[in-house]
DNA sequence: TCAAGGTATTTTGTATACAAGATTGACAAT
DNA sequence: ATTGTCAATCTTGTATACAAAATACCTTGA
């Protein structure tokens, strides 16, 4: 059981905006939310709020919540950010990651390899997150790891779609073995680089999904 | 006058725990807090929730909320993951700033100098405040603009406290010379490393203080 | 005296009622 | 006909009332 039935609603909001259930620029009624989910206004308010602190929603005041999907150039700055945080991530796991953690590392990455060859991208998506979240745990800075964690969380949708691409699983693959190999030769700056390159690639990957798929939901 | 009372007193709050009104560890008593501010629990509650969203606080469901003030090594951390994402904006804003934002920051760097030949603290703090908001604007990504101004402002109290630290000022402008100079000659990586130490050294800088003050507050 | 269980109190989470601001529609005047 | 103003309605923001959960205290038994 969830904790609050507001973080039970946020979370619900959340896969709604995802899946598409409510499209940008949607506003959310409040008590049509609270009617549809059963409950009062007020837990509809704190997941609103939540959902407004992570950006994934604006709030006007007076106006009401919209939902608010990042554009084109918006979701490539995203995926910059993200790029330069996960190497900063890379950089400092490279230098201080335990033995242990780095037979993990190699654990969560033949488990990716296992579901490329299963064709599994739901099963490739969850053990990719784990590999990469080993990586932000193992910079030894909790802080960074936490940046990491909500950013990652907060662009989850848009990777995840990129990965039906033909042949993106395979390739993803190759450069998670390039990140492995710079980590476990200690060689943070090749780690950096090479983990820039694995998460930048994906914005720029998802900005020619998003032209292609234009033309095709008109 | 602000446009909600909840953000009003969202901001009251914070200036209530960076002035030490309230500790680290202090439990929010919801009710208090509303006789206190003179409104119900409801704006209280969404303040409240705001405050744990930025990390000021922490909530224990069904047990309240409690300060939550950053140790010394969440500290250095933070400042670390500051200086990697000045460090990304420095570089990018070394290829992409125009001339006008260029002028813009030897100005601002100007007024700088003027703040430290004054002895002006709060006045060096807050245009070295938009010394840096130049650069993270020139980077020319907006996400990470926002991103910087985020954590700054949630560093905002620490930094100041140190620039009280004799000699600091002056450092802090050598610095500033140091990343000027390295974008005016788009010069990214050197942009990036000047600031990086810049921002750096404040980390450092704030762990000693804090060492130097603990025998001093008991 | 100490421990265990239960009840009472305190406190958070939720619901509903109320107030204030905003939008939209109609009506009137130019 | 168009525009401006006023009012009605809708929606958010706030207050209060209620419910559930957790803690603390008290009582009772060994």
């Amino acid at each position: 059981m969830e904790r609050k039935r507001s973080d039970r609603i946020a979370d619900a909001l959340e896969g709604l905006i995802f899946d598409g259930t409510f499209a940008d620029g949607d506003r959310l009624d409040e008590v049509q939310l609270a009617s549809r989910f059963a409950v009062s206004r007020t837990p509809i308010r704190e997941a609103l709020h939540r959902l407004s602190q992570s950006g994934l929603v604006v709030q006007i005041p007076r106006r009401g919540v919209f939902v608010r999907q990042p554009g084109p150039v918006e979701l490539i700055e995203m995926f910059e950010v993200m790029a330069e945080l996960e190497a900063v991530s890379a950089r400092l796991a490279a230098a201080r990651i335990s033995e242990t953690a780095l037979a993990e590392l190699h654990a969560a990455n033949e488990r990716c390899k296992h579901a490329v060859e299963a064709q599994d991208t739901d099963g490739y998506y969850l053990e990719n997150e784990q590999f990469h979240a080993i990586i932000y745990r193992q910079s030894g800075n909790r802080f960074l790891e936490q940046e990491c964690l909500r950013l990652q969380r907060r662009l989850q949708p848009f990777r995840r779609v990129q990965l039906r691409v033909r042949g993106r699983m395979k390739q993803s693959m190759a450069e998670h073995e390039d990140v492995v190999a710079a980590i476990e030769a200690a060689d943070g700056d090749r780690a950096a680089a090479a983990i820039r390159r694995h998460v930048s690639v994906q914005g720029e990957k998802f900005h020619h999904l998003m032209a292609s798929l234009k033309p095709a939901a008109e």
